[in-house]
DNA sequence: GCCAACGTTGGC
DNA sequence: GCCAACGTTGGC
């Protein structure tokens, strides 16, 4: 069982819009370490901390879990779809996404209170530069959130 | 809107 | 394989 933090803009995919759903197919990633992740690493029943980036208060807003295996992201087939990929095809795919399930909706846990907090200094999520949309959390990182979250 | 940091592209 | 140019991310 792993851990991960995966990015959303709220604009695009809020908390509550994944809350409504069964599923979430995690479309549109399009940098190859993250679909690694997705396909290569990540597990059915791994947990999942819901981000929200690219707004007014880019944090933690909740719980999720991976509920598939990986498959391939069907909006790069899509002539319509802005994450189309001309050089994808059905019989050779790029993108592999996985289907995650949102649990639960959490306070906002905060970037900067991520970044005040000592047990969170080597998150990768944190680190100078960082734009990766998914990202592993270690089990003592995600220990820590959850003592954030239950403050 | 700015801009630092990073990833990708493509000429050579 | 190098690397300059370009595009994107994402906090501020």
């Amino acid at each position: 069982m792993s851990y991960w933090l995966m990015k959303s803009e709220p604009e695009e995919v809020s908390i509550d819009d994944a809350l409504a759903l069964p599923a979430v197919p995690w479309v549109g990633v399009r940098n190859y370490q993250a679909r690694n992740f997705m396909r290569d690493t990540m597990r059915i029943g791994d947990g999942v901390l819901f981000y929200h980036s690219s707004c007014a208060e880019p944090g933690i807003t909740g719980i999720a879990e991976v509920i598939s295996g990986s498959y391939p992201d069907s909006t790069q087939f899509d002539v319509s779809s802005k994450y189309f990929d001309p050089k994808a095809t059905p019989e050779n795919p790029r993108w592999m996404l996985v289907d995650i399930k949102a649990v639960r909706k959490t306070r906002l846990l905060s970037l900067s209170e991520m970044r005040n907090c000592e047990h969170l200094a080597e998150m990768l999520v944190l680190k100078k530069g960082s734009r990766l949309s998914i990202t592993p959390v270690s089990s003592s990182e995600w220990a820590a959130v959850m003592a954030l979250l239950d403050e």
